[in-house]
DNA sequence: CCTACCGATCGGTAGG
DNA sequence: CCTACCGATCGGTAGG
C-alpha cells in the first residue's frame, strides 16, 4: 500500500528484465513455435512470475509483437555494410558475387529463417506483426539495395534503368529456391553449401547478362558459360 | 436385428461423403486456418457427426494430410499444358512471356496461396504434410519445366547448359517477390495486375539475356530495353 | 450380428 | 510476486 518500499529490493531493474524477457521469449518461440509456447513457460524460463510477464505484455500476441519489433530493430543496419560494399569493389562482377554470398548467408541463417517462419505462421492472425517485419526489415533492406543499384547505374557499372526491379531480381535469383524450401520444410536444415554456391554463381551470371554492360563483362568473364 | 434392413436407408455412400468431407475441410481450413478450425465445425459443415468424421480421419492432422494429398493429386497435371506450350510456340520470347503470365496466375491464385500458407503454417508440426506438397507439387512441376528447358536447349531455342538452374531462375524471377509478400501478409491480397505484368516482362527480359541465343533475340526484340 | 451414425460428455490444457 | 483458480475451448471417445 505504501509507496516508500525501496524499488531495488524487488527483483531486477525492469530495463534488464525486459531485454532478458524478449530474449527468452524469442528463443522459446523459435524452439517450440507460437502455439507450442505457453506464457508460463516463458515466465519460468525468464525467472519471473506469469503475473509479472502479463504486466509487461498484456497478451501473448503483444509479446510476439514486442519480440519481432525488438529483433527487427536490432538487425536494422546489419545489411548496410554489405550493400555498401557493392560500391567500393573495383570490379562489379566480383563485388556482386561477394554480395550474393553474404545475402544468402544472412537470409538463410537459422535465426532469420526461424523468425521468418514464426512470423509467417502467425501472419493471418497477427497481420500487424508480419507487416512490421515486411516493412521495417525486408523492404527496408530492399530499398537500400535499390539505392546502391541506382548509384551503380549512375557510375556506369550497371545498365539498370529500373534499379528497384534489378534489386528484386538479384535477391530472388539468390535466395528464392532456398527460402521456399525452408518455408515448406519442417526443420531448419541449412542448405548444402555446395549447392548454394552454385546458385550464387548462376544468379550473378544471369543478373550480369542483363545488367552489366558488355564492355565490362567481356574483359573479365569468358563469353562461354 | 434382421439383416434385411435396406442399407440405402442409412446415410450417404461413403465414397461421396469422403470427397465432400475433404472439400468442406479444405474450405474451412482456408477460411479459418488450421488452429482456428475445429473438427466439430468441419463435421457440422459436412452434415455428419463428429464421430463419423473421426471414423474416417482419426485425427485433425490426418484430416489435414488427406486434404493436402487430395488437393495435390487433383492439381497434378494442371501445369503440364502450359509448360508444354513452351515447345509449340514459333517464337521463344513470346512463349516465355505467356508462360510466365500463366505461372503467376497459377501460383498467385487465392487458392494456391491459401493452401501454401496453410501448409507452411503447419510445416514444423506436420513436416510430412509439407513434404507431400513440396515433392509432389512444387518439385514435380519444376522437374516438368526443367525437362522442357532441356528440350528447348536441344532445339537451339535456348542456350541453357544447366536446364534445372534455368527453370528455377525463371520461376523465382516470375513469382519470388509476390510470393514473399503473400507469405508475410495477413490477407490474401491479389497483387495488382499492373505491377505483376511489369514483373513478368522484366523476368522474361532478364531470363532471355542469359539464355536466349543472340541470333534469336536480335531479330525479334529491340536491343534497347 | 454388422455398419454407419448420433447425442453427450470426458480428460486435459490454455490464456488470463 | 505467487498461488490458486476461473471460464472457455477442443480433440478425441464411449454408450446406445
Amino acid at each position: 500500500m505504501t509507496t516508500s518500499d525501496s524499488p531495488r529490493r524487488r527483483g531486477r531493474p525492469p530495463g534488464a528484465t525486459v531485454a532478458e524477457l524478449l530474449d527468452v521469449a524469442r528463443t522459446t518461440f523459435l524452439e517450440r513455435g507460437f502455439a507450442g509456447t505457453t506464457m508460463e513457460a516463458v515466465a519460468v524460463a525468464a525467472g519471473v512470475s506469469k503475473s509479472s510477464l502479463y504486466q509487461v505484455y498484456p497478451s501473448k500476441d503483444e509479446l510476439l509483437r514486442a519480440v519481432v519489433a525488438d529483433w527487427v530493430d536490432r538487425g536494422q543496419d546489419a545489411m548496410r555494410p554489405h550493400v555498401q560494399a557493392l560500391l567500393s569493389g573495383p570490379e562489379i562482377h566480383a563485388a556482386l558475387l561477394t554480395f550474393v554470398r553474404t545475402l544468402q548467408a544472412s537470409i538463410l541463417s537459422a535465426d532469420v529463417l526461424g523468425m521468418r517462419r514464426l512470423i509467417a505462421s502467425e501472419a493471418s492472425r497477427c497481420p500487424a506483426v508480419a507487416a512490421l517485419y515486411l516493412e521495417n526489415s525486408w523492404r527496408r533492406n530492399l530499398a537500400m539495395l535499390t539505392e546502391v543499384m541506382a548509384e551503380l547505374n549512375r557510375r556506369g557499372s550497371l545498365l539498370a534503368p529500373d534499379p528497384a526491379s534489378a534489386a528484386e531480381q538479384l535477391v530472388w535469383l539468390a535466395v528464392g529456391a532456398a527460402l521456399n524450401d525452408s518455408d515448406l520444410s519442417g526443420a531448419i536444415h541449412p542448405v548444402e553449401a555446395e549447392r548454394l554456391e552454385l546458385v550464387a554463381v548462376a544468379a550473378v551470371e544471369t543478373f550480369s547478362s542483363r545488367y552489366v554492360p558488355q564492355s565490362l563483362t567481356t574483359s573479365n568473364r569468358p563469353r562461354q558459360p
